[in-house]
DNA sequence: TCTCTTTTTTACCATTTGGTAAAGTCACGA
DNA sequence: TCGTGACTTTACCAAATGGTAAAAAAGAGA
């Protein structure tokens, strides 16, 4: 009997809104100190309850930090999904792009927690990178690689471009701290963060 | 007679060598688990020391990490510097490119050191990125941008410019993980992602 | 109101971990 | 050979931390 979230949900009240309150803390935790570097009694504090509270609710530390990991995947992967095959290829690109760096600006914590995770070599993923990523991967792959065998966009290979996406989009949000020192942290930096990053593909992906 | 502790470091053999040990072993270890994530006793194993030995080289394992950032900053800025305002400003801006991608292959664990450090916010970090990062990034700024007003490149903000060449080149050393999930690790698969990073680049630069 | 279940608190515990004290052991020059 | 200082080990410790047991409190239905 596997305590996952797939076969009876059936929570009360109280249980979704303190769950929800311990996760809610526990991505500002996990996100800011990494799994090691988190305590419980730093989570409980900032979901507002005690610790053998917490553990009323979730069976330890690392089903918490795994409860989220699976949660915000879905949400990582549905920008990439959004991406349509019927769609102009370079305007689906772009917007796949825009999105990931709205993603980093709205969404930073859960930007942290899955680096964290992945530079220490994805500990607590299990197979969400075989089974949930690689698949989609695969696909969105596939389907760029058809649009430059079509002559729409300019030749490139289709894993590294996905690859260079994540890697400037998602250093706004993983590598804050040196962004700061280095640029000013205004509204109009943010802009032009976007202007060069969608300059950038733009001019690499153009036919 | 002379008191060895005041200016000179003057470190015997024995010294060299374990502090060398240690801190090659220190930087296994934290590079893989982050700071909070690693113990002494790890370390202590991997140097193939006791751990009360280690602390006698090392105050304590704070000052191993700080040691360790502190050590490996120069060599990481290195690449940059190398960057010649006398050179052909697009030769120069992709042999930096070079640099990095190599210094990712070669020296992966330096690059999550450093990750690490950053994603939680640089808390062991002092001002060394004030002090040894920022003044050299507004110099090299103002270098691609004298470049820029030559025409000798395309129009470009060069703060941007440099963030993004660190987010791609680095992500292949952090992200690792990750990659080799996705692409094969194969010497052609490296192959492809320098001349995929070259070539977004180069396209990105000619003026 | 009474009773049964769900939720929360209080009081603990075992282990891990960074760090120390002090007693060795070793290397080497006189 | 002996003595002295540099290096190592053994035996600890106090605090932090993940986790548990069980009592107390709070709901919810009859």
């Amino acid at each position: 009997m596997s305590d996952a979230t797939h076969p009876a949900p059936k929570r009360s009240r109280i249980q979704q809104r303190n769950r929800k309150r311990i996760l809610e803390a526990a991505l500002d935790v996990f996100s800011q100190h990494g799994y090691r570097g988190s305590t419980l009694d730093q989570i409980a504090e900032a979901a507002g309850l005690s610790k053998p509270n917490i553990l009323y609710y979730f069976s330890g530390k690392e089903e918490i930090h795994v409860t989220l990991l699976a949660r915000l995947m879905e949400a990582w992967l549905d920008p990439l999904e959004q991406m349509d095959a019927k769609g102009d290829p370079l305007a689906e690109l772009l917007g796949y792009i825009r999105r990931k760096m709205e993603m980093s600006r709205l969404y930073p914590r859960e930007s942290r927690l899955f680096a964290n995770e992945i530079i220490q070599g994805a500990p607590r993923m299990g197979g969400n990178l075989e089974t949930g990523l690689k698949p989609l991967f695969d696909d969105k792959c596939r389907l760029i690689q058809d649009w430059v065998d079509a002559g729409l966009l300019a030749p490139v290979d289709p894993a590294h471009l996905i690859i260079s996406i994540w890697a400037t989009t998602q250093h706004y949000a993983d590598f804050e701290t040196q962004v700061r020192v280095l640029v000013p942290d205004t509204d109009a930096a943010w802009a032009a963060a976007q202007q060069h990053v969608e300059t950038m593909f733009t001019k690499l992906l153009a036919p």
